[in-house]
DNA sequence: CAAATAGTGTCTCTAAGACAATATCAC
DNA sequence: GTGATATTGTCTTAGAGACACTATTTG
């Protein structure tokens, strides 16, 4: 760019040459990942599908602070890495999976939040494909599992945040500060045992992406290539904990998806026909 | 929270009086400031109303790097704030005025953002009521100007990005890089004269605000506590510069305003009848 | 064939947009 | 009265939700 005339950037470059980055207070910055992922139940009915569940990746703490408890994975950013390479870099780094996708949650700047110091959070949604092998993968880890996730108003207008993990139940209590914008934030009541601010982050990132889930290329990335619009409608149902008629969710899904020639067979009941999202 | 048992505890502040914060590298961090306002031209015809303008406040930068440019406001993250507080304590520093409420816009933290080194920066809008007090407060300020905005999508799909105050012409030309999850990036094509990579953050403060200005409430922080219908109308159409029939605009408002008593008289038509929100 | 899911067709209701018509002020 | 905005009412249409019905598989 010739912003200057040349007197200028002499100036300039001078002025860059003595200054001293290191004369501000600088904070630490980290990225914390909330990575979901929709997992299949096997069902003892030989007809019945297994029934499908939003799950969230934690890792159990090795060092202090908080060593032995649960946290999202996450960790301090590079100088020669931006946030959402970071945010990649660590999803991959702590579950061993590639997100199909990640999304920004937020900056959670809190002083107090970490007792290592002034750190600072950008937090961001992994999505990871939903696909056994894969999930599998974070499973071996003896540090990280996918927990299934609950998360719902409670009689006295307050948020409790479920976690649970073969006998492992986490439970925060949260209460929402502030919704607007589309951003809500959440203040924690009652922590549990979960390391730091992170039922905050969560409660959080759920939001975040169940305020997006409605969208159809957000829906895909829960998906491999091909899919059948009942797994595409499950995605939804599962994340926002609803249930919707199959007749009203395939008019709108037709808008985004093509047939393959393919089916899913196998299954006692009439097998499904394979799509693909819609270039 | 006793989430340790005694040795634990002893062994966790052990560990944090010797944890050295300083062994990880550390980026500057910043918050800047896209303050937008709806201002009012004055209107040669007695009986037609004056047109609405939305407007962004820049600043002249008084020091290197890119001394004599305009830029957003904005300015370091203190030991003591939160980068929200950081937001609205530099939008009072540098405009004047208090804002009615900040919306989170993103972190940017591309590496070579800035040449004073690794600068890592997270971007409010901030509302600032339409008043013509506070408006011209900025105003006098020699190097805090506001400017009007365009930003619209050209022939070959890149968008332009126009700010003019008085006989200073600023434009700048992006391109959309990601659209998803309701966050909006914009890659810089030509950055004219602005400063940093601040075309890019005002794109996406500008996306952001448009995206949920369909939101009453967020209409509603840009006007005074009393208002007409016409007004509130005036809000939305501006930012997302569009027009709509009062008709169907009144049809929507009214589930979330409530009359008073007050009319606005001395325009030379109908008077107005003023409304407030709705508790 | 029984039980489950896959898939189609259609009715109703609501909300958004278009448009027509009336009201009221300052000059 | 004229020209502007303020305000109300109504018609049409698109989309969401509810529901009834048919299709196809495996044990």
């Amino acid at each position: 760019m010739s912003l200057y005339n040349p007197e200028e950037l002499l100036q300039e470059q001078e002025f860059l040459k003595n200054y001293d980055i290191t004369k501000y207070d600088r904070p630490s910055v980290t990225t914390d990942i909330a990575a979901f992922t929709i997992r299949n139940e096997e069902s003892e009915n030989y007809r019945r599908d297994g029934k499908r569940k939003l799950s969230l990746m934690l890792i159990k703490r090795g060092e202090f602070p908080f060593k032995g408890h649960w946290a999202l994975p996450g960790g301090f950013l590079k100088p020669t890495e931006t946030v959402e390479q970071c945010a990649v870099r660590e999803t991959v780094e702590e579950t061993g999976i590639s997100p199909s996708a990640i999304m920004p949650v937020g900056t959670f700047s809190e002083i107090e939040r970490d007792p290592r110091g002034r750190i600072i959070s950008n937090a961001y949604v992994s999505i990871i494909t939903a696909d056994s092998e894969n999930i599998k993968g974070g499973d071996d880890a003896d540090d990280a599992k996918w927990f299934d996730v609950e998360f719902d108003k409670n009689e006295n207008g307050e948020y409790s945040l479920i976690l649970k993990y073969s006998d492992i139940e986490l439970k925060a209590v949260l209460k929402e500060v502030s919704n607007k914008f589309g951003v809500t934030k959440y203040r924690i009541i009652d922590s549990g045992t979960l390391a730091f601010d992170h039922a905050s982050i969560i409660a959080a990132a759920l939001t975040a992406l169940r305020k997006c889930i409605g969208d159809f290329e957000v829906m895909f990335d829960f998906l491999p290539e091909t899919f059948t619009l009942t797994e595409l409608q499950c995605v939804q149902e599962t994340i926002l904990n609803v249930s919707m008629l199959p007749a009203n969710f395939r008019r709108k899904a037709a808008e985004y998806v093509e047939e393959t020639d393919e089916y899913v067979t196998g299954a006692g009941h009439r097998p499904a026909k394979l799509y693909r999202r819609k270039r």
